[in-house]
DNA sequence: GCCTCAATATTGACGTTGTCAATATTAAAT
DNA sequence: ATTTAATATTGACAACGTCAATATTGAGGC
């Protein structure tokens, strides 16, 4: 659809919306958040300063767009893992998903900072696109952890919403404290993960009998 | 030391440094954090817009300032939820841990939102006072958990650092998706509280065998 | 192929911000 | 009382987000 390759100094680049994406990402991850403004941004581009506001309301929300991409990006790799895991045991399932989670948060950094940073979620301005795309992932779990209550691959009687809220922010705080650095460095990720994927387990697994 | 009242326009405002602890701490919680300016900081407080520079280096250097306050007043909740629990059952002081931590969160949004969101974590600029601070109180944690493990009230066979972390990341993310409104909101907060203490309580849970 | 129009990009301008330098005022130490 | 260090002030500057007015262009209808 917007597919052109400006090869000659055009008055119209062409695909400046995309490439307004991916140089924002890139800045962020090789220079900082201190270093990304809309000027440099257009000025990188070979565009004028003031051209993203064809694209985007304001920088705001050019950072919203990136933390939705990054959502989509979030739940892209965990269907893929979901798909490759299919038919395995709860327990192993569980320790890959949780991984491959913690696994995005520290390749995706800048992903994964806006998709949890972004001023929008403190707004009280409506909704906003981003905030429905975070809760409709989060639903959309859910809804999974329910099918496979009814399949019996969950105990009956764990209440799977507050499980996913458990769920989720255990991961959201492990994935943070790692990428702020605050955990002592030298741990071993790999085995937190396993200890975690275990304990959240133990929550579901159906082949328990206290709860 | 510094204890004085300017009743009339004085040169000197006498307190300055701990009232722009405070009034940037009210700037974010009322106005929010586009409205915060050291320019504003100064004219709310009658003094120029260049003062603040007498008592912190940069903007970022008042904001970590506010954050660093914002971790003792979080070791005095917690210190005095141990305090005020000492002798009961592990299960009950942990549940009385994690509704300490959510709660403080939840009612010190601008402390909490700084202690964990300042640019000082991403900055490869040495340690920084923060940093220290907050780490410091991470290993005050697995040192108690050590010490609860010596006496018997921790099952010996449990890795106390790794489950500080997983402890730490937990309430974290719980609490950062409370915050951010990421949960459909309507949850019941106090149960979420009750099921992930007892979540973390079997982790530790000297009276279990299997594990 | 031409014309129109919506999409896209440009320059100009404005107010705000963080921060530095030079200077002034005052409290505290001698 | 005089020196000194702490604290506060004004002036200046570059960078920023954003709006308004204007220019350029690609695409669709004739």
């Amino acid at each position: 659809m917007a597919q052109r390759k400006a090869r000659k100094k055009a008055y119209h680049h062409g695909d400046l919306k995309t490439a307004l994406l991916d140089e924002t990402v890139r800045i962020l991850r090789e220079e900082g958040e201190d270093n990304l403004s809309l000027r440099r941004l257009g000025s990188n581009l070979g565009v004028s300063r003031t051209a993203p506001y064809n694209h985007f309301d304001s920088k705001d929300s050019l950072l919203d767009a990136v933390a939705e991409e990054g959502f989509f990006r979030f739940q892209k790799a965990m269907d893929g893992v979901r798909r490759r895991h299919r038919g395995q045991s709860g327990d192993r399932v569980t320790r890959a998903l949780v991984k491959a989670y913690v696994h995005f948060a520290r390749n995706n950094v800048v992903y994964y900072n806006l998709m949890y940073g972004s001023k929008s979620w403190h707004a009280t301005t409506a909704s906003g696109s981003l905030k429905t795309t975070a809760r409709g992932i989060l639903r959309a779990e859910i809804e999974r952890l329910k099918r496979g209550q009814t399949r019996g691959q969950i105990a009956a009687d764990v209440d799977v919403v507050r499980y996913a809220h458990m769920y989720w922010g255990t991961l959201h705080g492990i994935s943070r404290l790692l990428l702020d650095g605050v955990y002592t460095g030298s741990e071993s990720v790999s085995k937190l993960c396993d200890s975690t994927a275990q304990m959240l387990w133990r929550q579901i697994d159906p082949g328990t009998t206290k709860r």
